[in-house]
DNA sequence: CAGCATCCCGGCTGATACTG
DNA sequence: CAGTATCAGCCGGGATGCTG
């Protein structure tokens, strides 16, 4: 049921830092986890909310990934035992740094995506002449 | 997070920064690549410099991981044609500023990775209580 | 030295069906 | 509403062997 990562115990003696980086993607960098962290920054939400709000998740994975943030003290869970049931999700103070640091990751995106498209077209028109080349 | 950039793709309409987000973690969200891109940030190395300094890293992911690095215009490759064979590999300056929006995750990692096995240990232990109760 | 090609497994992930 | 359980498929990534 839980696909948390064992990870690695040895790290790199050459970039401990980069390890320790490593160490935090394998729990923000999965596919859904920084964007219930975005929406939970705009304030608390319930289940079915972020489920709308996250175009092509799925309840698994949705539960998946709360728990892992739960577990890991990003996100508090809050469980009104009424009916019919209610559950609210928010960020606990620790994730509220988290959002902060991947911010600049966020703008970083959202200012050098296009660059990296435009590389990429170039560096497949190259791959395919030389493709080309090789097939004469 | 930011109500800025309506990003004109047709993305995930609630979280348009989020889903430019995603893209770029497809990209250096990966087993390697900040590890790779942490290395070069520090200077041009050669391929067998890289696999050296990452520890556990195989030659086909190496191999792979540089590819879409440079397909992004991340890194650059240069191809010395002498015997034996000499690639360098170097940051780009879109590498360099994907380095340092990075480098604010890999503080915040140095800085509340400690929490996060705090709250993953009390998770774990309150779980298994839990746990416990059930199978009484 | 710096790769590419191939095989293959484990797990993440999605789809579906069922509960309190 | 907010989950849990189960099954099936895909692909990341490791191991190995071969080239220029």
């Amino acid at each position: 049921m839980e696909p948390s990562t064992p990870s690695s115990g040895a790290c790199n003696e050459h970039t401990p830092s980069m390890c320790r980086a490593r160490e935090i993607l394998d729990r923000v960098g999965d596919k859904w986890s920084l964007q219930v962290i975005a929406l939970l920054g705009e304030r608390t939400k319930r289940f079915t909310e972020l489920k709308r709000e996250i175009d092509g998740i799925s309840q698994r994975m949705l539960t998946v990934t709360l728990r892992g943030l739960e577990r890991d003290g990003i996100v508090s869970r809050t469980v009104y035992p009424v009916m019919p049931p209610r559950v609210d999700y928010a960020l606990t103070p620790l994730g509220r740094t988290l959002m902060d640091a991947a911010s600049s990751l966020v703008r970083w995106a959202e200012t050098h995506l296009d660059e990296i498209d435009e590389a990429r077209a170039e560096y497949d028109v190259r791959a395919a002449e030389t493709d080309a080349l090789k097939s004469m």
